[in-house]
DNA sequence: GTCTATATGTTGATAGAC
DNA sequence: GTCTATCAACATATAGAC
């Protein structure tokens, strides 16, 4: 059984989740190491740097994105999918609370620098607002892009406010909000 | 003339300044003493640690917002002075595109620890939605906390998307939606 | 109060035995 | 491929002369 090491699976699994709760500087490859059971010298076999593994983690947050989005896609109706993504927000509105959003509290922290990974985190934004987007103009909305903004702002709002007020009702009144407003469209 | 040092003042600014654009973390004290032209030892005379140059900053930051407030207050009608506040962050939206929103992207980073001072930064946050709250209750609106939540959700949702976006835009569209928005209020 | 020199600790990354 | 030992750089913070 020649099974393949899962060492590198789980270095991004590690680091995925301690870049979230603690933030990308404030993470350090001994403690991802430490966390995932690979000795430290061996982190780097894998990744050459801590930027090349903070690569595949926004790597893996976009996969998990896109297979979110392309299950919500089984459902022709576009006002639907909306609501599902919404629903998903709502779902983990403790996590945002604790630790804001996966995706927006990366974007932030990395676009103090000017280097590459940050904009590979920015391009999961504009993915996110195109779809979202899309998926308006898909019910006939004249006024897509402004209603995509719209949205998207109202999401990532969201996780800023409700992190720093550490209250999950914040998502949960929101995404109400919100789920009226799309039902109503 | 026993004119006073100003250099206090000085290290406060810089590392306001510095905070924003680079962050907290990527802000050493050496960066801040450079850009302040105070020597790195002295910096330790008027802060004993980072932190509380920090709070500092923070402190100062709260004392910007409140003086905003206290300015809009002079207008005794609410809905103008919720406009005046739209008006301020759509001529901020340059800034904001380019290095996130002041106190939303500072909140996000230092919440990551659960240190005093990323409270002290999230009273911040805590202090504009009660002005907020406060100003649709005085318009008569029965709603005024879940107006105040979407408001601030938005105001600060346009932070996070605008600066990973790198895009003003973002900021323009949304204070012109909201300002439609209130001003039907 | 001011500033130079430096202690002390941590981090990302590498060397090299196995 | 794996892992221990360690380097080199950089950060916060301090000591102590002035």
């Amino acid at each position: 059984m020649g099974r393949v090491s899962d060492k590198r699976e789980r270095l991004i699994e590690s680091a995925c989740k301690l870049f979230h709760e603690a933030g990308f500087k404030d993470t350090s490859i001994a403690d991802i190491a430490e966390d995932s059971g690979v000795p430290l010298g061996n982190v780097y076999y894998y990744f050459k740097t801590k930027d090349d593994l903070a690569a595949a983690v926004i790597d893996q947050r976009a996969e998990t994105i896109k297979e979110c989005a392309r299950q919500w896609e089984e459902n022709p109706d576009p006002k639907a999918r909306l609501l599902s993504l919404l629903d998903m927000q709502e779902s983990m509105k403790e996590q945002i609370a604790q630790y804001g959003c996966p995706v927006g509290s990366m974007c932030q922290e990395l676009d103090k620098d000017r280097q590459p990974i940050s904009e590979k985190a920015d391009g999961l934004v504009n993915w996110q607002l195109k779809w979202i987007t899309e998926q308006f103009r898909l019910m006939g909305q004249a006024e897509a892009d402004k209603m995509g903004v719209q949205l998207m702002t109202a999401l990532h709002g969201c996780g800023v406010v409700a992190n720093a007020l550490n209250d999950p009702k914040i998502v949960e009144l929101e995404m109400a909000r919100l789920k009226v407003w799309i039902g109503k469209l």
